[in-house]
Parts: structure tokens; C-alpha cells; sequence
DNA sequence: CTGAAAGCGCTTACAG
DNA sequence: CTGAAAGCGCTTACAG
């Protein structure tokens, strides 16, 4: 390969006079610069990588970090969307890019997702928060006294920055928009009690806080069904929740996008005409980017925007223009649809 | 940071015997090395990355070149899939990958999509071949001589190896398919002729020679539509289509799943019903990952194994183990579905 | 304005 | 079985 003694011996010059060329410093005299110039041109020199992370102990490049695997097809469009968001930045900054994602299972195998991190290979970290971080990754972190931006989730750890949206004002915005829609029995579809996500259950905080500010009378434990991220077993929830019901919710608030399908099947399934005997409103703003037969009422997130933020916080960090931890809060935009129906 | 000076003093030996144990070489005293694990253990200590880069010459990282922003919807779930094979591969060999699109205009940034190649941060590029490979990627590729394997085209250059699959054949038997289900007139969606795609147009070239082959006649200027990636005018084509012909045809195949729902919107509002009076087949295996309300016809490329492949392929390039240029062909799996019809 | 020296963290021969 | 020396490609003081 081509290095600078290379292109300093071409030149008749010192490697460290290359070197003082290639980083721009000012105290080089015009001519021999434009000879260090021509050789580095004609050999196509470029710096290598391995010999300036020696020396600054910087290698300009971060690891973005999922719990989910890429292909999930449920979670592609966030990730694709942050992921967006933070290449945007990074392409500013000559920043790479590590992509790695945590295993599900623990693998027996030899794979450990901080590898790049203990190595030095990477920066810092942004890590996609649609788990909890890992306590192995939490110690990792402390241990080697690196940043770490979290995007969807506001882990308490003072050494985690993070990055997400106002769910609880978003959802009680959300029902209030409902309501101003003449809906006044309004289900919920959230997560199992057991799964950890935050931003779930802050959703349906504000769900619940919204109806009762308004006054409107609910009880959580008819309008409120419960699923995996899988929607598994949501039809069989909604078709026995049908039968409960004395009154029927004219208006059924999804805490996920990716459930809205299933939540909708399930209501026809039961008689129900969608969005004619029920208003279907989503969270996230993804499905109305498939191929979905109904354009739904959403809540869209600025998930490029989000992307663009955490690595920002990033860099300040790496940068040690800031040590303490930042948070930001990103509103949300609501987009009424076909699926929400005046009552 | 814990360097292998730090574990030497620490364990009281010399940093080479650390390096030694580090690497797992044989000629290490039991006690000696049961001292330095300890003492390895007790600081965390990680083999620094951009030591051994130096002294190796290879970094294991690889780059994956996008032509295509991530967040095109129309093309995440490629992307997606051949990412997730790559991964699979690169967790066996603690390989990393860097993510990098090739800008879609050229921009008048600073922005150098090929940095990370030219600085040697990457042993080996996998190039996404959604579009044709830009020529001055080609000539680094050329003057660096590192290895690139292009997936999903079939580049001539004989320093590039390619994965691909068998487009010809893969419409050729969708035809047939086609013919077994009683049709005699059927429609292809191409691309326009400007537009760089082998894949593509190899399936029209297997489209035809099947038709030719079982004697059904067809006029290719009258059954042939063509379009761009976004389908964008493609509802106005089929209108004037349906117009003209005089056999309207009972089957379309589409070359991309993409276009699907373009093309039975296209139909729908032209008076047919879909798949009553026209079925649809598709190609790509992506539409019935997406919320399409019928289930298409179609053929799924086994996009994971063809990343897994051209990691593989990368990887023996990169350790030497073979030179010259190496190809693949996948074959590629019809999935009858909803959308084809008897007639 | 330019070059010789030292060092970043590691590995690879070479001695012993 | 273990260590001293040299070197990977670069940058950062230090001399001149």
C-alpha cells in the first residue's frame, strides 16, 4: 500500500512533511506543498485509517446498536427512519457507521455485540431502545467510561444520554382529538403488563389521564386489552372482549402501529364495520407507509429528526464538548385519517 | 485506556507474554498464563483495535454499499434481508460492518462515500447492485485492489465476484406457472428502457422465450408496459393499455412485487376485479410481508442466502484463500398464492 | 519552513 | 518458556 514515505520520497521531501500537507497545517512553503500534492495525486495516497486512531486514540467511527434483528419486518421502519437520521449526521462528520444487534437469546456461541466497543473499534454507541439495555452493556459502558445515546427509552443511568418522544402528551392529545370527534367509549390496545417499554405505558398513562380529565367515564379493566409485539392472540382478546362489553367502544386507540391490522381483523371479525361502527387510531405513523387497505389515523414520531439529535449528543460527547448527560424530548404529529370517523 | 503493558506489570511479566496469551499461543508457562488471565480479568483489558490493524493489515471490517437510501421504503425489505445474511456471517467471523450509501446525486459535499475504502478502514466491499456500480468506485476498487463482491447484478469486470439469481429462468418457469393455470393472454410490467436493471430485464427475456416456447402468441408492444422504480404514471399506462387492446389479458406479471399495488389499482379502476378477471403475479417475495390485503402470487429470492454467499465469498477473498473472481446463482421459489386464478 | 526522534498498542522474528 | 528489538503508518513536540 501507499504510505506517506511513499509519496515523501516521490516528492523529495520528509514523510512528516507529507503528513503536515495531508492535515492542512499552514507553515508548509507554497511550492513543496504543491509537489507533496502532485506525488499524493499521482500514487492516490490516502491517510491509512490504523495509523492516525494510533495517534489520536479516535477511530471516527460509532456502533448503532438494536435489540431486534434488522429483518423484523415490525420494527424495520424505525430503525430505517433513525437510521436515516443518524447517517445524515455522520456523513457531515466523516463519521462510520458499526451496525450490531443485540441476540435475543444468549447465543452459546462465540458472538458478543460489544466486541467493537472493548476492542476500541468504536467511539461510542447510539443504541436503539426498543428493549432495556443490557446490564452487561450498562457495566461495559461504565467500565470503559465511553458515550452512549439511547434513542426511544430514558434509562435512569446518570453516564446515559437519551433521546425520545413525549408519549404521554402525545397519547393524551391523541384521546383528545378522539373526544373532539364525538367518540366518547374509547378502547385501548397496549402491552402485557410484563413486557418492559416505557414508552407503552406511558401512551396509555396518558390515554387513561385524558379520558378522565375530560370526564369521561372508562374502566381500564373492559377498555384496556393487553398483547405481545406480536399481536399473537389479539383477535381472541378483542373477539371475548366483544362479548363483555356492555357498551361498545366506537373508537379503539392502538399504542403501536404494527397492531393495527391485527386490531382491525378482529373487530370485523366480530361485526364490526371499520372505520364505520369503529374509529381505528394508530401510534408510530409506519403503517400508512405499507400497503395497508385503509389510511390510518396516527401519531407521527420524528424518528429521522430523533436520529439526527442522538448522534449530535454523540459527538459532543466524543468531542468532550459536553461530559453530563443530555435529554431531549421530541413532540409528536398527530395526522388524522380515513380511519377516525366523527360519531 | 488498559494496554498489554498494563497486564504485564500487573501479572509481572512483559507485554509480549500478554500478547502471547492474548493470542492464544502455545509456548506459555500453565502458571504464567493463569497470572496473566487474572490480571486480564482484573483490569478488563481488550486488545486495543488499531494495534493489531497496524501490525496486520486487515481491520475485519467490511463495508455494504447501498446505492439507495436506506429508508426507500420500496426497497427496505432487500436490503433488510441480504443484510441479515451478511450479519449471520460476519457474527461466525467477528467481522464488522460498516453501512454506506452511494449519494444518489452527487452532492457537493465533502461527502466521500468511497473514505472508508480509500483510508483502508474496510478489508472488502459487498455492493448492494440495485443500481449499476459507479465508475469511480470501480476504478478504486481497481487501483486499491481490495476485494468487492456485488449482490443481485452481474458486473463483467473480472476483479468483481457476484451473487445473483437465476432471473431468466425464474420467469421463464413463472410463464409457464402461468400457462398451467389456464391463461393464453398475460401482460408483463417492466421498466423503462432507460433505467439500468439485468435483473429486470432478463425476466422480461425469460417472459418471452416462455410464451414462445409453449406457441402462445403475444405482441410484446401491446403487452408490455413499462414504468420506473416509483410506478409513478404506471395507472395512466394500463388505462391507455386496456384502451387498445383487443385481448385483454387474464394474467399480469409484474417484474417487482413493488409495482403490484400500483398495477391492480391500475385494473381496479379500469373496470376489472383482481383476481376475478386478471390475476397477478408478482416477483421479489416482499408484498405479502407488507399489510397488502390479498395475498400475491409471487417469486421469493432467497436474498439471506445470497448475502450469507457473498460474505463468504468476501471473506475468502480478503483472507487470500481465493483470488479470482468467483459467481453464484440462486435459484428462486414460485409461491401460488390468492392472486393466481384458473381461468 | 523542514526534518530527526519518540511514541501510539500491538505482533513478529530473533536471542537466550 | 520468556524478553529485547524492530516495525506497522501516522502525529506530535522539539530542533534547527
Amino acid at each position: 500500500m501507499v504510505t506517506q514515505k511513499d509519496v515523501a520520497d516521490l516528492a523529495g521531501v520528509s514523510f512528516i512533511t507529507v503528513s503536515r500537507v495531508v492535515n492542512g497545517e499552514a507553515n508548509v512553503k507554497e511550492e513543496t506543498k504543491k509537489k507533496v500534492l502532485a506525488a499524493i495525486d499521482k500514487l492516490g495516497y490516502a491517510p491509512n485509517f490504523a495509523g492516525q486512531v494510533l495517534n489520536s486514540g479516535k477511530c471516527n467511527t460509532i456502533a448503532i446498536l438494536t435489540p431486534i434483528p434488522f429483518i423484523k419486518s415490525s420494527r424495520m421502519f424505525y430503525l430505517m427512519q433513525v437510521l436515516a437520521g443518524i447517517e445524515e449526521m455522520c456523513r457531515k462528520n466523516s463519521i462510520d457507521m458499526i451496525l450490531g444487534t443485540v441476540p435475543e437469546v444468549m447465543e452459546n456461541t462465540s458472538y458478543d455485540y460489544l466486541r467493537p466497543f472493548k476492542q476500541k473499534k468504536v467511539d461510542g454507541i447510539i443504541y436503539i431502545g426498543l428493549k432495556k439495555i443490557p446490564k452487561e452493556m450498562l457495566e461495559e459502558l461504565k467500565k470503559r467510561d465511553r458515550p452512549c445515546v439511547v434513542i426511544g427509552d430514558r434509562p435512569r443511568s446518570s453516564f446515559l444520554s437519551w433521546v425520545d418522544t413525549d408519549n404521554f402528551n402525545a397519547a393524551y392529545n391523541t384521546v383528545q382529538k378522539i373526544l373532539e370527534f364525538g367518540h366518547r367509549t374509547v378502547a385501548f390496545i397496549g402491552l402485557e403488563e410484563g413486557i418492559y417499554n416505557e414508552n407503552i405505558s406511558e401512551r396509555e398513562k396518558g390515554f387513561i389521564k385524558s379520558l378522565q380529565d375530560s370526564g369521561v367515564a372508562y374502566s381500564p379493566e373492559d377498555y384496556i386489552l393487553r398483547t405481545d409485539y406480536d399481536a399473537s392472540y389479539l383477535q381472541d382478546r378483542i373477539a371475548d372482549a366483544v362479548k363483555k362489553w356492555k357498551k361498545k367502544p366506537t373508537a379503539v386507540f392502538c399504542s403501536m402501529d404494527v397492531l393495527v391490522p391485527e386490531v382491525v381483523a378482529g373487530f370485523v371479525k366480530a361485526g364490526f364495520s371499520v372505520p364505520e361502527d369503529v374509529s381505528i387510531v394508530g401510534f408510530d405513523g409506519f403503517i400508512n407507509d405499507t400497503n395497508y387497505n385503509i389510511k390510518v389515523a396516527t401519531n407521527i414520531q420524528p424518528l429521522k429528526e430523533m436520529g439526527k439529535t442522538a448522534a449530535e449528543i454523540l459527538f459532543n460527547h466524543i468531542n468532550g464538548n459536553v461530559s453530563k448527560k443530555q435529554t431531549a424530548v421530541f413532540q409528536v404529529e398527530f395526522e388524522v385519517n380515513d380511519s377516525l370517523r366523527h360519531v
